[in-house]
DNA sequence: CATGGGTAGTTAGGTAGCCTAACTAAACGA
DNA sequence: TCGTTTAGTTAGGCTACCTAACTACCCATG
């Protein structure tokens, strides 16, 4: 399991540069902002899992690529309030439909029955990481 | 997929630095050693689906670590061959001992059935990215 | 048997993504 | 008002990845 997490996301990470689209980790964070709504760096940070510190940086990245916005917050001066651009919007959806054709593909050769396994098993360890 | 992928892995990356053992990528390389036997650098390179380059940076850092070994090959004397050392395996057994720990933690809050799907995902999956 | 093209591995230099520690600035509460 | 907590940034360091350029060796062919 965790082997074949980390040989996947080699193989996705090739496409991905290939088409010089978006990295994984700011494909995931824009993701957030896209369909979880805006938020701040702190929270999207911990919807990521990562530290304030990290996403600053990725942050900071994807605010000179256009692919987010910083907004100040209504009431809170230290806050910042984070949302993905239209051309974040764009490019994410660009990417999903890469990895969507990646995936598809690799999958190809599997029966329909193994691909709804594989759909199942990502909620599965989405829901556990979640509550664990 | 790709998302659960990328959060199991953030997940790991955690629990294995907090026992100071082995970065994924090298308790993947060393897997490939321990379980598929000896090979040469640039097999073994293929094998991660990564460079030369990569693989021998990571060569070398295990081989400081005592993970593995490297040996004169039998007939090519351009080519090194690369096996576990004991210490390597132990440390590998450790690993996997912990990221089983995990994953089982993990996976507690989910029925047989659950564990099993992801389970046989995991197969399937290796199996896409081996044959496409 | 010399020579030149391919192959195994290394080195140099660069990037992304992750961390902790140390900081600034704003908010809040006693 | 003043000390503590919280939001975010910066500095510095690590691993893992890459490409380009190199060395050393292998092997065929003239």
């Amino acid at each position: 399991m965790h082997s074949a997490a980390i040989h996947l996301l080699r193989r996705v990470r090739q496409v991905d540069e290939e088409a010089m689209r978006i990295s994984p980790a700011r494909a995931s964070a824009l993701s957030v902002l896209v369909f979880a709504g805006a938020r701040s760096l702190t929270a999207l940070a911990e919807a990521e899992r990562v530290t304030p510190a990290t996403m600053s940086k990725l942050v900071a990245a994807m605010e000179r690529e256009g692919l987010l916005r910083r907004r100040p917050h209504a009431t809170d001066g230290r806050a910042v309030r984070l949302e993905a651009t239209p051309k974040g919007r764009r490019i994410l959806q660009h990417g999903r439909e890469r990895r969507l054709a990646l995936l598809e593909s690799l999958l190809a050769g599997t029966s329909a029955r193994e691909t709804a396994v594989v759909r199942e098993a990502a909620e599965i360890v989405e829901r556990a990481l979640r509550s664990g």
